[in-house]
This record gives structure tokens, C-alpha cells and sequence, in this order.
DNA sequence: CGGAGTCAGATTGCATGCAAATGCATCCCC
DNA sequence: GGGGATGCATTTGCATGCAATCTGACTCCG
């Protein structure tokens, strides 16, 4: 009868789903990867910090099934480094890995210069140069993180802008690897200054389809970071806090 | 006694492992996703190809835990494509999937021309020049996939000459992904001999370490075999067999 | 005849159980 | 006292079980 086979589709008897809740099933791994990789691009899992499974499956309330997927995600992005019997930990990159997976980057951008000003719109344009008055907004305010995001930000924003969806990926995953390593060479607040310079040639070019400009202002752009950063990283120069 | 502890400590009473087996435990995802690449790439696994987890467990002898471990695996690595509830699928790429990828790859071996002049060791050049003889080997004899694969091998071994780890990984990853969609461009005998003397100047670029050079035999290189490739993907020309 | 409903079998997602491997504290023997 | 052996607790690797979901054939009504 109509009673019978009439009830609520929405959420069985056993638990009712609280509002807004949208069911993860099928979403696990992908959903843990995330969170798992927010820890450790945020810092919260230093590099070479070994990760226990039951530590995790506490932490975020999923079984070792799932998270075990999540750790093959990882480390296949190279975040995660896995040893059989032992568990996984946080990879750790020599300088020398730091300064090849650098070299790839600026490569990278140098590779999306061109098409980006081929086939950029006005729309990304202007995302771009919103995201660059954020960043002179952090600069004014001392905001050391926000002004590090935006920054990067900008950056994988440019490389976009070249509609190469395979190379945003892994212009990304590359990114998202050496990201903690860069993060020092932004505590020094005299290079800022001198970087929201160079942005503002590079958006020009960007804006006036310049690609061999913009390709050759982007890794002048680069490589004078990284000069900073690897000071930095070698405790050649002291970071402003 | 002596008779009682003296048991051959190599394998124990239950199942005895066929000699030469080394014990998987912990590396059965890794080693499935080995086995589902080579299936992909080889060809066994069309695009768009539904995969049942059944049907791999029963074909390659694991369970559905490692299996789904190395489905995520080629996931991340964009061989495949997860749709929740719905399993896995050989990833498919559009005609302007495979173009960006290749202008990624165009753009790595750029990337990889200077780095590699720079920094070859003359076993790299011997290693390279002795698979540019096999490839002539394999064109003389008519044989395709031989051809094919040390073709590729060439490539991959001149981006492995800049010695930039991060980079190795990133080409082979990309190249992996795009390798059937290319294997029908070699199918046009009459560019074989214009690719082997395009190789030839290649090789003498690298061995000379004439980096701006290599970059730009390199990319003409490429740019001539995808403009056959895409040729014969849209049917435009015939392959030979 | 066409289309919504439905129902069983197959398939997937995840939790859990068990065995192998590891790590660590203790013990032994020299 | 020191350098292994040994046993126990912990952790990992994988197999399996159960529930949610999908699939596709069939039914039934218009």
C-alpha cells in the first residue's frame, strides 16, 4: 500500500544526517587526502614526520581502509613518503631536491608564458590583478601568510591562464611539494617590496600579451626569489620575525 | 633438540613459496598498479574501458583492498577515472587533451635541453646513442613497436640527462599518459626516416652540449611527428599496416 | 506500445578481523 | 656490563563481511 512504500528517501532510520550533510560515501580517500594534505602544506605535519595510522583515523574519524587509499593519493603526489611495514611520513626534500624541483617550476612558467598570452581572457586578467591588490594589501599590513598565499596564488593563477589543464596540474602538484620550503625566503621583508615590482612588469606583459617578456620577467622573477630564499634556507641571512 | 628447532626458517609449514618468489607483503598496491600501467599502456585496456574490480582480482590473484590502493595510484597519476558507486574507467582524453599534453611535453624537453647539455655524463650520451642504434635496427627490420618504444625511450633518456629527478618523473608521467594517443602517429613510415635523422642532429646537439640548439631541434622534432599524429588521428592519412 | 515503478542480483564503499612484521623491554649468557 | 636472544604489545598488510548503491529486466498501468 501507499504507506508502506512511501517513506522518506532522504535518510534511513538508523541515523538521521544532520542538515547540510552531504553523504561522503564514495568520497573517502579523496576527502582525507584533502584534509591530510591541508596539514601538511600548512605545516601542522613537519617534513620527515613519521604518521601512525591510528593516530589519523582518531584524528579525522574514518576507518584505515580509507585512509590508506588517502596515503597512496599522497604519496603518488610525492607529499607522502611510504616504507612497507613502517608506515608512512612526511617527505622530506633535500636542498638539492628543493632546487631541481625549482628549476621545473620556473620551467614551467616559462613553458605557460606564451600560451597564457595567447589565450588568456579579460576575465583572468582582471583575477589576476585583484589578487595582486591583495597582495599589496598584505605587504601594507605586515600579513607575512596572506601575502605568501596570494603570491602563490598569482602565480599558479598565471600559469592557468594558459588553458592547459595538464599543465596547471602539475605546475600544482609541483607547487604544492616545495611550498613549505619556500615559505622562508618570504620572512624577508626587504625582497617584498622589490617582488611586488617585478609582479607589476610581469602583469603588464601578461596584460600586453608579451610572451617572450613575460616568459623571460618570470624567471628573473623566480630565480631572484629563490637566490633569497636559499640565503635563507642556509642561515646565510636572518628572516624579519 | 636439535631436530626441533632446526627447521628450515625459510618457509613455513603452511604454503610453501615457489622458489625465486619474494614476498609482496607491502607492495601489493604498488604492484598491481605496475601490472594495470603496463595493461593501459600496452593497450590490453582501451580508453574509456569500464574495469570491474572482479575481474582484476581474479585475473591478478589480490584482493580488492590492494587493488583499489593501485586504483588510486593510477588515478592520481590520470590513467584512470574513479566515478563513486560506479568504479574505474581507463581515463580518455579528447583530441584537445592529448594537444595540451603534448604541448607540455614539448615544453618539459625545452625545459630539459639546457640542464641536460650541461650536465650529461658520457655514459648518458653511450646509453642514448646505442638505443638510437636500436631504434635504426627496428626501423630497417620494419618492426613498429619496437620502433615506438625506444623511440620514447630516446626522450625519456634525454630529459633523464638534466638530472632533475622532479622532472624525469613529471615527463615520464605525462608521456605515459598520452602514449597510445601517439603510438598511431608512428604508424606513417615515411616520417620514420626523417625522425631518425632528426635524431641524428639531436644527438649530435646533446653530444656537443649545444643547449639553445638541442631546445629547438627538440621542439621541431616534436612539432613535426604530432603534426603526422594528429594527421592520422583524424583520419586525414593513412597508416602504412 | 511506452514509461514509471520495483525488485533481485551484482557491484562498490568501508569497517573489521586476523596474520605478519616491527619495536621495545627484558632476560640470558658470556 | 655488554651484546644478542626472546617474548609481548603495537602496527601494518591484506582478506573478508556487510550495507549502500547501481543495473537491468520485468511488471503494471495508462
Amino acid at each position: 500500500m501507499q504507506s508502506d512504500s512511501d517513506m522518506a528517501p532522504a535518510e534511513t532510520a538508523s541515523v538521521v544526517a544532520p542538515e547540510g550533510f552531504r553523504s561522503l560515501r564514495g568520497r573517502s580517500a579523496t576527502h582525507v587526502a584533502e584534509r591530510l594534505r591541508d596539514m601538511i602544506l600548512g605545516g601542522d605535519l613537519p617534513a620527515g614526520r613519521r604518521i601512525s595510522e591510528r593516530m589519523l583515523t582518531e584524528g579525522l574519524g574514518v576507518t584505515r581502509t580509507p585512509l590508506r587509499e588517502a596515503f597512496k593519493i599522497l604519496e603518488t603526489e610525492g607529499l607522502l613518503h611510504i616504507v612497507p611495514n613502517r608506515g608512512a611520513q612526511v617527505a622530506e626534500l633535500s636542498p638539492a631536491d628543493v632546487d631541481m624541483a625549482m628549476e621545473l617550476l620556473v620551467g614551467l612558467e616559462s613553458v605557460a608564458a606564451e600560451p597564457a598570452c595567447a589565450r588568456a581572457t579579460a576575465a583572468q586578467f582582471a583575477a589576476v590583478e585583484a589578487l595582486h591588490g591583495q597582495m599589496v594589501a598584505c605587504q601594507r599590513d605586515g600579513d607575512l601568510m596572506g601575502y605568501f598565499r596570494i603570491n602563490q596564488d598569482i602565480h599558479q593563477n598565471i600559469v592557468d591562464c594558459a588553458h592547459n589543464p595538464a599543465l596547471s596540474r602539475v605546475y600544482r602538484a609541483e607547487s604544492a611539494r616545495v611550498r613549505l620550503y619556500r615559505f622562508a625566503g618570504n620572512r624577508v621583508r626587504q625582497r617584498w617590496s622589490c617582488a611586488v615590482m617585478e609582479h607589476e612588469q610581469i602583469l603588464q606583459a601578461l596584460k600586453q600579451r608579451q610572451g617572450p617578456l613575460l616568459r623571460e620577467l618570470l624567471r628573473a622573477h623566480h630565480l631572484n626569489g629563490w637566490r633569497v630564499t636559499r640565503l635563507v634556507l642556509g642561515n646565510e641571512i636572518r628572516p624579519d620575525r
